[in-house]
RNA sequence: GGCGCUGUGGCGGAAUGGUAGACGCUACGCACUUAAAAUGCGUUGGGGGUAACCCCGUGUGGGUUCAAGUCCCACCAGCGCCACCA
């Protein structure tokens, strides 16, 4: 009597069982010293957001993950494989506000309900490290961290713009703020508000996460890509402009060649020299369009196009370099924080200045002279930012001119240096992080502020500073916090003097910027994590995650890392070795093309047909992000209950490469549970003919003995390539359906060669379907755990055949095969393929002008004519 | 505007410069069944031929090579990131 494979019964049992033998427990690096030393795995995901339940991105996330875990774990590493909750943010207020449910509870009801789901999933964590950003056990160590910052100079208090609603009367969010510029909950028009804000010096450390990013070989390409962009190098030169009254005005350009073509200079509104340069006569103008700019959010600044506007100060600044008198103007296209928050105007070579003079009718001067063109600032119509010869440029006439570090910019660079008029330098896009959150569900900065002392860090033996819990969230007015004086007053830790606390709480993103390095030690009562311990668990090895975190996450990351370095906490300058960013998990949806409307699936009546069940008219059928009002989201829970985890976890390996977006469709979710029963009929059948599974092969094998063992080996050999490295988990998994296809087509079922192919399937197998591999191991009579055997290694000789099929091409045309001895020399491949019926189709009547012959493959006939 | 990535059957996708389409899904046919489901077997890029075989085919156009899905150049389409960044 055959028994039947039940995912729900089997992968409950046996969760149970290795969670009570403590199946995944960590080893440390100590715990076998009487072994050879075992080599260390960090394998990480990316911690979630408690959001309350599990989906499919997340599956398919730690699928990944966790494979690699096992495999590293059979290959005899020991391995570090943790999971924790990245657990402050705005939905749990959200959550507050709507419900009244308090942010904590809410947030640790959803990790409890997400722990469990995560828990069917069969993914090989141990658990006993589980780190909760929003726990004080854990936030602790983030105000420990930010004190670090502060002690070194890094974390300080500027006035900067944010969100504010007015109608709220509270700071949000960017997420808050929609398309349009209104705030969320209000809907009022969103306004820029000064206030004193926390910010983090990431930019000391700009030059450096450019530089290293060589040092990652490791990572996508594009994801290095973004985040240089992000940081956005420049180079060039700083120039001093001195004005008649004798202030001095810096600029940065990219062009310093350009510089005699200067006719103008741009400030941006905010620029602290402007009342001072502003003349009598121009102030009501002046104070108009800053306060117009000043109204104006990103949406307006970026909306309004290619509109030039600006306004005279009435000032003039003198050319360094060839001593004109050239007006200042202000203008908004200039950007207080990027460069020095000024700009010297080339409107002959820079379009965005071309566009300002033309505007307002200033004078254009040509300085780069393209090849056989005349060109004329009178009658220019566009900049010309392209190559030619300097002109009109004094010493560096008649110098080519290019981009960047061309000829005619290291001269203008060499000039400006040696006059003292300026000097070379690079700028960079990336600003300094903003940290502070005028929100309640966050950390507090640790930070009092003394009416006498000032600013007084909180002393490291009164941390954590707790958040408070016992508030009221109404998404109205200031954060809770501000309101509770119980919490808020406190005595100086300096003078003892009534002071109070910060009020303002960590951008999340500060959290998650560490949590990798306590997971070596997450139960540290003591210290942030034990120097010892993270130097020998670190980097993480692979890091798994959504390409949404390409710029920040991983930014931030890289820049704590480097500062710890830097503070000697540890010993390496780069968190993550190796990454890899998995594609999306898509659903299936049916959309009317002409309304753009989606349709409940359960309304289709016939899915290889689709039509709009109102109208009539033909559906289309795309995969797109799962969301709700696509009706075409898929619950991990429902299809555990209905295929097991363990068709889940194949289904999601089996179907894209990792990195690219997968489409969730249900017909090849039945065709790899098919797949499972398929793979549990052909070892139950085995179990109830064969006893014993654990014969060696005898020396001399028949042909189909041969022949299977070759295939085993085969597999073992591919699907290890599969996933050393680039991981390619979908051909990995068809390795699997090879060998199991061999094993139902093999004839010689009663060899022990057969059982060495079961065995090999079901340790093959185990990382990717745990369960089902375990219990079918059990059934083959073994005690141990599959997940505790060696990961197979391919036997060279197994590999070995006697003969190899051999392409014969004709003028590189494929014209047939043969069989030939594997050993055969070039010369024995040539008379091969000379006599076979397809060469000699092909080559009758026809001169041979060469014959290559690729050893172990072809052998291609040029012919003449 | 800048910088990148991707284009392969009805579908998802395989192919160290060397037999394009592995593996799977769908569809169709057959077997088993009273029937269905399940399972098993077969076919499944296009065209021609009774067959052996032949011709065409990896977004488009060129090139390199004995040989190109793969390398180089240009273009087209889709996607991503950055963007009044001096």
């Amino acid at each position: 009597m055959e028994s039947r494979y039940e995912p729900q019964v089997i992968e409950e049992k046996w969760q149970q069982v290795w969670a009570d033998q403590g199946l995944d427990r960590t080893l440390e690096a100590d715990a076998d010293a009487t072994q050879e030393a075992r080599p260390k795995f960090y394998a990480l995901s990316m911690f979630p957001y408690p959001s309350g339940t599990l989906h499919m991105g997340h599956v398919r996330n730690y699928t990944i993950t966790d494979v690699v875990a096992r495999v590293h774990r059979m290959q005899g590493d020991r391995v570090l494989h943790p999971m924790g909750w990245d657990a402050f943010g705005l939905p749990a207020e959200n959550a507050a506000i709507d419900r009244g449910v308090a942010p904590a509870k809410w947030t640790y009801q959803n990790i409890a309900q997400m722990r469990s789901e995560l828990k069917r999933l069969g993914l090989s964590y141990d658990w006993e490290r589980e780190v909760t950003t929003c726990s004080p056990d854990y936030y602790r160590w983030t105000q420990w961290l930010f004190l670090e910052f502060f002690k070194a100079g890094l974390a300080y208090q500027k006035e900067a713009a944010v969100n504010w609603d007015p109608i709220d009367q509270t700071v949000l969010a960017n997420e808050q703020v929609d398309s349009e510029g209104r705030s969320w909950r209000s809907g009022a028009i969103v306004e820029r508000k000064l206030l004193r804000q926390w910010f983090l010096k990431i930019t000391d450390y700009a030059e450096q996460l450019l530089q290293d990013l060589d040092k990652l070989p490791g990572w996508p390409e594009r994801v290095k890509l973004m985040q240089a962009n992000w940081i956005g190098k420049s180079t060039g030169a700083q120039v001093t402009f001195t004005t008649e009254a004798g202030d001095e005005i810096t600029v940065f350009t990219t062009r310093p060649d350009t510089l005699w073509g200067a006719t103008f200079m741009v400030l941006s509104p905010e620029h602290p020299l402007v009342p001072k340069l502003t003349t009598a006569k121009q102030k009501k103008a002046i104070a108009a369009y800053q306060q117009a700019a000043a109204a104006k959010n990103e949406i307006d600044r970026t909306a309004e196009g290619r509109e030039k506007t600006g306004v005279w100060t009435g000032s003039y600044a003198i050319n360094p370099v060839n001593g004109e008198k050239i007006p200042i103007w202000i203008a908004d296209y200039v950007l207080m924080d990027y460069g020095t928050g000024a700009i010297m105007a080339v409107p002959a070579h820079d379009q965005r200045d071309f566009e300002f003079a033309r505007t307002f009718g200033l004078p254009v001067q040509v300085v780069v002279q393209p090849e056989g063109q005349t060109l004329d600032g009178e009658t220019l119509t566009a900049a010309w930012p392209g190559e030619g010869v300097m002109v009109n440029s004094g010493p560096i006439d008649g110098i080519p001119a290019g981009k960047g570090e061309g000829q005619s910019v290291m001269a203008a660079i060499a000039w400006l240096e040696q006059h003292g008029k300026g000097q070379g330098m690079a700028n960079y896009r990336l600003r300094d992080w903003l940290i502070s959150r005028q929100r309640y569900w966050g950390c507090p900065i640790p930070v009092i502020h003394c009416p006498d002392c000032g600013m007084v860090p909180v002393p490291e033996a009164d941390l954590p500073v707790r958040l408070p819990e016992e508030v009221d969230l109404t998404g109205r007015g200031a954060s809770p916090l501000t309101q509770l004086e119980s919490w808020l007053n406190v005595s100086c830790p300096s003078c003892g003097a009534a002071a109070r606390r910060e009020t303002d709480t960590m951008d999340t993103f500060i959290d998650s910027s560490w949590y990798f390095l306590r997971y070596p030690d997450a139960n540290n009562a003591d210290q942030v994590f034990d120097p010892t311990k993270v130097n020998d668990w670190m980097p993480v090895d692979q890091y798994v995650g959504g390409i949404e975190h390409a710029i920040l996450h991983l930014l931030y990351s890289r820049f704590f890392t480097k500062f710890l370095r830097d503070r000697g906490l540890i010993n390496f300058d780069e968190p993550f070795q190796r990454l890899l960013t998995q594609g999306m998990v898509q659903g299936k949806t049916y959309k009317n093309p002409r309304t753009g409307k989606y349709v409940v699936p359960s309304q289709v009546a016939d899915p290889a047909n689709p039509v709009d069940p109102e109208s009539g008219e033909a559906l289309e059928v795309v995969y797109e992000k799962m969301s709700k009002s696509k009706y075409n989201g898929v619950a991990p829970e429902a299809v555990i209950n209905k295929y097991g985890a363990d068709t889940a976890r194949m289904f999601i390996l089996f179907k894209a490469p990792p990195e690219k977006d997968l489409e969730w469709d249900e017909a090849d979710v039945e065709g790899q549970f098919r797949f499972l029963n398929r793979v549990w009929r052909l070892v139950t059948a085995f179990t109830q003919t064969q006893k014993d599974a654990t014969q060696t092969p005898p020396d001399s094998l028949t042909k189909p003995e041969k022949d299977l063992r070759r295939a085993i080996h085969t597999a073992i050999q591919e699907t290890t390539h599969d996933l050393a490295g680039d991981y390619q988990f979908n051909t990995a998994v068809s390795e699997l359906m090879k060998l199991s296809n061999a094993l139902n087509e093999a004839t010689c079922v009663d060899s022990p060669v057969y059982a060495e192919g079961i065995e090999t399937l079901l340790r093959l197998m185990a990382p990717f379907a745990p369960h089902i591999s375990e219990e079918l191991w059990h059934q083959l009579g073994y005690t141990d755990s599959v997940h505790r055997q060696a990961w197979p290694v391919a036997d060279p000789q197994a590999l070995v055949v006697d003969e190899i099929t051999i392409v014969i091409q004709v003028m590189g045309k494929t014209r047939g095969t043969i069989q030939v001895p594997a050993g055969a020399d070039k010369q024995a491949l040539e008379d091969y393929a000379r006599e076979s019926p397809a060469a000699q189709r092909h080559l009758e009547g026809k001169e041979i002008k060469k014959v290559i012959v690729v050893p172990g493959k072809l052998v291609n006939f040029v012919v003449a004519g």
